[in-house]
DNA sequence: GCCCTATGTTTTCGCCGTCAACATAAAGTG
DNA sequence: CACTTTATGTTGACGGCGAAAACATAGGGC
């Protein structure tokens, strides 16, 4: 049972090197909280020479891109997650997935940071990158419009609520995880809670 | 008239090399809206060898700590100057404070980017940096206390509120700077003032 | 006037991202 | 099955970086 039984596309020498140093990459943005780490330190990792993830990558920001990619993606399913649990109560969905946006912050800041970081942020993005990131930031919307539809968000300009609403998650994870909270809140899930509830118990 | 009248303690060989350096990360900040500049390249535009900044920094870091203060103690300036200009009306405060906070950062986002970028968030942060951060984050307090003491912010929790208002304008910022609102807003001063205003006509 | 120490230079080290030249093994083709 | 092609991995090199050590020099204090 050493290898794998291998249904999926088996490449040539390594087996999947590619998934492998995504993989790394991943595991060291969990473990370590670094999102600084090298391409060498990946490929040393996954067991090959400091030369071989450029048969996969064409340099490091595109394996950046790849990996904050899957961070969009994820963070989207976790909010798409809290809005099922509110079925008909707009309201409540916007908070609930205003608290998971802060709470995937929370417990990837590393990843976090990596997909909102001034590493990725040039025109050069990937399309996969642009579009995982277009797709998290649809659901928000889509929450936001569906708020408005529901009689919420007085006659204002539904854009500038949902970018207001955006911003308001968006800074507070930002904060939350710099550490520029003092004191540092105890629980992160109350505050996130308070401070989202706080924004939609505004509304009308 | 080559060099200067030197009022200022003209140090020993350079005249103030440590100035200069600084300097040189500002003017790299604001022409190249890099923030990611090397010591070396500082030094270059210093006119002098590689290794003469480590006589003036212990590391890369402690040069960075002290831009970012500077950039903490500027901001800090503009939203005191977007108080003064609504003598009495907290409301109004409040919002001026909120547009300032953004503008800054799209004047200076590289700037801004260092001043919250991950590269000096550890527990290593410089005591001046820490009092400069705080007395900026401070001026945003006081806004809200005042507020609150006017009668805005119902009964809830200012804490949070003040947190909640912090959060959309360092939101709206770090989108801004980071292309990650679409379409790109035409006048961006506008968006912050009709966001901040969202945010502030909310209230009771 | 002399020494000390702050400042600056040169050199060196290890690491990085990236590229080119080479090696190898899988896949395609007859 | 042999032979070629091509995808993958290795080795070695280059220049640039942050950092430290060894050395040089020039002001200020005595």
């Amino acid at each position: 049972m050493g290898k794998k039984q291998a249904p999926a596309p088996r490449p040539y020498h390594h087996g999947d090197l590619r998934r492998a140093l995504i993989d790394a990459a991943l595991q060291i943005l969990t473990e370590d909280q670094n999102w600084d780490f090298t391409l060498r330190e990946l490929a040393r990792r996954a067991g090959v020479s400091h030369a071989a993830p450029y048969k996969h990558f064409a340099d490091k920001q595109e394996l950046l891109s790849e990996v904050a990619a899957l961070g969009f993606i994820a963070l989207r399913q976790q909010m798409l997650k809290a809005v099922e649990q509110h079925r008909d109560d707009p309201r409540a969905q916007l908070g609930a997935m205003g608290e998971a946006y802060v709470i995937f912050a929370v417990e990837h800041p590393a990843h976090f940071r990596l997909m909102f970081g001034p590493t990725l942020i040039g025109p050069q993005r990937s399309p996969a990158l642009k579009e995982a990131a277009t797709a998290a930031r649809q659901a928000m919307v889509d929450a936001v419009r569906r708020s408005a539809a529901a009689g919420l968000f007085g006659s204002d300009n539904t854009e500038i609520q949902a970018l207001a609403a955006w911003s308001l998650v968006h800074g507070l994870a930002m904060l939350l995880i710099d550490n520029r909270v003092e004191p540092a809140p105890a629980d992160v899930r109350a505050v996130a809670a308070a401070v989202t509830k706080a924004f939609v118990s505004a509304l009308p």
